[in-house]
DNA sequence: CAAATAAAAATGAACGTTCGTTTTTTTTCC
DNA sequence: GGAAAAAAAACGAACGTTCATTTTTATTTG
């Protein structure tokens, strides 16, 4: 048998990964073994040796290739935002947040796994200095805000925009994950439009609240 | 050797839960074997089994007993809250969670392991209905804040509160367990006084905001 | 256009360890 | 001496990994 095609070696490892990525958020990385994941993916024991070199190499494979999908969905996410501050936009940044916990709660799984069984060495970045990241994309956007007053006096806009994001993401990874089931008394919908409304009235000056009234009352519904 | 008095029992399995539970935190449950837990607490393989039947009943006790103790404190936080939507009190509420997540950063890691491989079945309780267990503690006060006129229209005090209590958290989990090192781009402290002041001016009534001016602005650092 | 070839891919038994648990033996102390 | 506790030894099952072998199939050959 010739080397198979790069796209035919693909579709093996994707079809050996899916099945091990299943296993280890249901289980647990250790509590996974090998012969389980060969079960799963319908391939025998010795063959997973051909294309991963260990049972580790197997769960970093994982990661980087989600990695990159979540980077990438983070990117369009953030693409689609004008302008930060606006009330309208956390809304929607909150709806955004909400899809992209329940698309790839696996995602969050392995985050935990990671923290556990690794150190956290696979999913560092992620954390490490959002606001930074934040600056760095609305920099521009953030300076004239200020200047145009929109803020209040004392709010930083990075840091206030990290509070929100992470705070849209608490609240979805605590629904998906921990069981919160409406742990704020509300649904979804109502969630999202409350933490919006704390936050733009949190953060904007009265100035540019006024500016924003109808849209913002709106989105409280 | 007559039997063990009940004192020195609790004591030998206070030995083995502490072994078994920082094994447990760097490892994970599966990762973590008999022998280990053994090794470390200075006891014999054979005798673990004079005190639990199986490896799963050594992690249940120590969640048992540590959920105790998290309930403990967290009732010991609350009590000493005397106006919930005040920025002085969140503000205190912030620090205190801080504290918590500091001091108890293996309960969360336990967490986690339940969410990875027991289905979260020990801790579905924690998040389970949080904004409703508030409502009971602070139902008083939030609807005297109410009358009084202290929020904005459209604020609702459970959720609110809950958002914040949630957003502390989340803050020093990030922070202690995930890598976030200053993900907020401010210190601790910093981080506390700005979301303090979000939550206080997201919330609260511009009649409110004016009586609490000063105890806001020094909050704000 | 088959048949033969060759090498990659897949297999599953087997390896040495380690697992959770049980059983047996030794130690301890009134 | 006797019973409880601790330690040691032993158990079968399961672990991650290896490897000799078989199967598969694109290419070469007649």
């Amino acid at each position: 048998m010739p080397k198979l095609s790069d796209e035919a070696i693909q579709e093996r490892m994707a079809i050996i990964e899916d099945a091990a990525r299943e296993l280890f958020i249901k289980h647990g990385f250790h509590a996974t073994s090998m012969r389980d994941i060969a079960r799963r993916a319908g391939v025998s024991l010795g063959n997973l040796y051909n294309y991963y070199a260990t049972k580790d190499a197997i769960f970093e494979s994982i990661i980087d290739r989600y990695l990159g999908v979540i980077d990438m969905e983070l990117r369009a996410i953030f693409d689609e935002i004008d302008e930060p501050m606006e009330p309208a936009s956390l809304r929607k940044l909150g709806s955004n947040v909400g899809r992209l916990v329940d698309d790839h709660s696996d995602f969050w799984l392995l985050m935990y796994i990671d923290v556990l069984e690794f150190q956290n060495q696979h999913f560092r970045k992620m954390f490490d200095g959002v606001s930074d990241r934040f600056r760095k994309i609305f920099g521009r956007r953030f300076r004239d805000a200020e200047k145009r007053g929109d803020l209040r006096v004392g709010v930083e806009p990075a840091p206030a925009f990290t509070a929100a994001y992470m705070q849209f993401f608490n609240y979805f990874l605590v629904e998906k994950l921990f069981g919160g089931n409406h742990h704020m008394g509300l649904t979804d919908e109502q969630a999202l439009n409350h933490i919006t409304k704390i936050f733009a009235y949190g953060t904007l000056s009265e100035a540019s609240l006024a500016r924003f009234k109808k849209t913002a009352n709106k989105a409280a519904g």
